[in-house]
DNA sequence: TGTTAGCACTCAATGAAATGGAGTGCTAAT
DNA sequence: ATTAGCACTCCATTTCATTGAGTGCTAACA
C-alpha cells in the first residue's frame, strides 16, 4: 500500500486535530473540518489503512485515532512549516543582565518555558579543549598559596594551597617562571612524566610544593566541566493530562532534578541529515527517540548554541508527544538567532 | 476549660496516628490503639472538647478528626521526642568529595530527601561581611589583565579586563603595590571618595585602569552571592494524596525552582526562644507560619549550618503537615553533628 | 471503481441509585 | 465519671443503565 497525496493530508489533519486536543479524533471530525470535503465513512476507509501503515493507533476498539511515533515522525519530518517565532521580549531583559552567563542561561530557560508552556532545561557550555595559557602562584598569607590558572578560552579557575611553612618570595618567583615556560599551552594529555620530570629537574629543593602545585593543574583541567544545567517550568509537564500521571509525572519531573541525566542527553546521538534545521542545528525526538526511559510519553526538541569556537551548550524542550512542534521549533529558531547575536557582541 | 493530661495523651495518639495513616482518625481507633483503656464513648466526648479548644478539625459531620495547625504546633513544641538519627551512611560520601563545597551540599539535599521522602533544598552559604585581604593584577597578555580579589574567609574571586594598550610590567608593580596597602582589610562600605581619590593621586598616569579596576572590585564586593540553592526530591510531595492535587502540587514544586523564593524563606523570622534545639537552631514551620502561599498546606523545618563564623546557609525539608516530624527532626540534628565535623576539619 | 449512506455494534464515560461503613452525638444505665 | 447502645449523617464505593462518539461493513450509487 501507499502514501499517497490524501493519506497524507488526512494525516496531516489528525495530527494537527491531535495537537490541538489531546483526544483521539474521529473520522467525524476530519470530514468536517478539513477542506477534503469527503464523507466520515471515506476518511474511516483511509485511516484504516493509516492504521495498517502504522502512522496511526486506535486505543481501543470504539475510539477515534491518536498518531502512533511513526507517525509524529513523518509529521516533524516532512509537514512542519516554519514560522518565525516571537521573541522580541526577551531580547531587551536578557541584554541588560548581558553580564553573567549563568544569569542568561537561566533567564534562558525561564522565558522557553512560559513562552511554551512545556518544560525547558539549558546546559551551561562546554570546552572542547583545555590548555594552560597562564598559570600564577602568589603567596598570600605566610603560610597559604594562592595559584591561579588562566586556560586557553580565558577561563580563570583558582585554588587556594595550604604550606607548611612559608617559603620564600624568590621561590615563587622562579617557580612561575619555570611553570609557565614549561606548561602554557599544554593540554592534560601532554602533561605526561616527563614534563614533570623536567619541572622537578630545574626546581630542586621545594619539589614536594611543585607536587601540590602540579596537582591542583591536573585537576583543573580534567575536572568534569561543572555541567550546570538550568531547568525552568517543570510542572508544566502537569498540565498535560497524558503526563500527569503521579508516577509518569514524578519521573519526569524527577529527571529534570537529577543532572545526571543532561549526560545522556548532551550524548544523544545527532540524528542524520543534521535534523530540521542545518544552522541552529535543531533536533527533534519523540518517545524512545530520546533514549531516557522516564521520558518515552514525551517528546523534546533540543537546540545548540554557540558561545565562540568549540564552546557549545544545549537547550531542550520537553513536553508530550502531541507538543506543538511548529511554535517550539519556531520559537527556538528565532531565539538562537538572538543568542548568536548577544554572544558575538559580548566577544 | 482546661488541657489536663488525659486530653494531651488523647490529642499525642490522634496526632501520631494522622501522622502515620493521612485518615482522620476516629474516636474508636484511640480507643483500641493507646493505653489508656478507655471507651470510645469517652473519647469522643474528649474529642468534642478538644476540637471545642482548637487543636483538632472534623473535616465533615461523620468523619474523624484531623489535627489543626495549633494541634501541630502543640505537638512540636512539647511532645516531640528526640531521637537520633541514623546517618552513618552520608559520612563516608561526603568526606571523599570534601573538595567542592557545592558538591557537598548537592549532596546533602539528596541524602536528605531519600532519607525522609519529602522535599529538601539546602541554601549555599552567604557570606556575612566581606572585606579585601589581598589583591592581584597580573598581565595575562598584551591586551588582557587579570584581576583576582581573595576576600577574607579565603574566597577567590577574578575578572578578565580587556585594555585599550598593553601596560608596563613596572606599572603594575606599583599599582598592585598601593592597592593592596591601600584597601587591605576595607569593606566596600569604607571604600569612599576619599580612598578612592587617594589611589588616584598616587597613580597619576593610567587613572582610568585604576577605574576599571576599582569598578571591578567593587562589583565583586557587592555583588549579590550567588544564592545557589540546591534541591532534591521535590517529586516526593506527589507521594502525599494531601498535596498531589495537581494545582497544589504544581504550586509547591513550582516554588522550589523559583530560587526567588529562597530569599523570603532565609529572611523568616526565627522563632521566640531560638526553635526546638539551640545548637543547630533547627525551626518548624506550620502551614501559613512559611509565610509563602504556595506552602500554606505544608511543614517546613529547617536548619542552619555554620562553615565559620558569619559564614552560614540553611537547609530546609518540606513534606505535608503531618510530616514525620520526629523523624526529620532527628536526621537533621544528627546531620548537623557531621556536617559541624567536616567542615571544621576542612579549615 | 471510488465514494457514500446507512446500520449494527463496541466501549469508554457519565451519572443516578443503592449500599456499606466509619464515625458522631446523645441518652440512659452503671 | 464512664460506658453501652442507638439513631443518624455523610462520604466512598459499587452497580447498573444510559449516552454518544466512533468504528467496520455492506449495499447502493455515480
Amino acid at each position: 500500500m501507499e502514501l499517497d497525496k490524501r493519506k497524507l493530508k488526512i494525516l496531516q489533519a489528525i495530527i494537527r486535530t491531535y495537537l490541538d486536543t489531546g483526544e483521539p479524533v474521529g473520522s467525524r471530525t476530519i470530514s468536517k473540518y478539513s477542506d477534503l470535503n469527503l464523507s466520515s465513512a471515506t476518511i474511516r476507509n483511509e485511516m484504516a489503512d493509516l492504521e495498517e501503515l502504522g502512522y496511526i493507533i486506535q486505543p481501543h476498539t470504539s475510539a477515534g485515532r491518536i498518531p502512533s511515533d511513526k507517525g509524529y515522525r513523518l509529521y516533524v519530518d516532512t509537514m512542519l512549516d516554519a514560522k518565525s517565532g516571537e521573541v522580541e521580549s526577551l531580547r531587551e531583559e536578557l541584554e541588560e543582565k548581558a553580564g553573567k552567563l549563568d544569569d542568561i542561561l537561566q533567564q534562558v530557560a525561564k522565558f522557553l518555558a512560559t513562552n511554551t508552556n512545556y518544560a525547558t532545561m539549558v546546559s551551561g557550555p562546554r570546552y572542547q579543549t583545555k590548555r594552560v595559557k597562564f598559570i600564577q602562584i602568589t603567596s598570600v598569607e605566610d603560610e597559604q598559596l594562592l595559584v591561579v590558572i588562566v586556560l586557553d578560552n580565558n577561563v580563570v579557575k583558582n585554588q587556594m594551597l595550604p604550606l607548611e611553612k612559608p617559603i620564600e618570595e624568590e621561590m615563587i618567583v622562579k617557580l612561575n617562571f619555570i611553570l609557565n615556560t614549561t606548561l602554557n599551552g599544554l593540554d592534560v594529555l601532554d602533561m605526561n612524566l616527563a614534563v614533570i620530570q623536567k619541572i622537578k629537574e630545574q626546581v630542586g629543593k621545594h619539589a614536594q610544593i611543585i607536587d601540590s602545585v602540579l596537582e591542583v593543574i591536573g585537576k583543573t583541567l580534567v575536572e568534569e566541566d561543572d555541567l550546570e544545567v538550568y531547568t525552568s517550568g517543570t510542572t508544566n509537564i502537569l498540565k498535560y493530562p497524558e503526563l500527569s500521571d503521579k508516577t509518569k509525572a514524578a519521573e519526569i519531573i524527577g529527571a529534570f532534578e537529577e543532572k545526571q541525566i543532561m549526560h545522556n542527553w548532551l550524548g544523544l546521538p545527532q540524528k542524520d541529515g543534521g535534523g530540521l534545521d542545518e544552522t541552529h542545528d535543531i533536533q527533534v525526538y519523540i518517545g524512545n527517540e530520546t533514549q531516557i526511559d522516564s521520558m518515552k510519553d514525551c517528546s523534546m526538541v533540543t537546540a545548540t548554541y554557540r558561545i565562540q569556537e568549540g564552546v557549545y551548550g544545549k537547550i531542550g524542550i520537553v513536553g508530550p508527544k502531541r507538543m506543538d512542534y511548529d511554535k517550539v521549533v519556531g520559537t527556538l529558531n528565532s531565539l538562537m538567532s538572538q543568542l548568536d547575536d548577544i554572544f558575538k557582541n559580548k566577544k
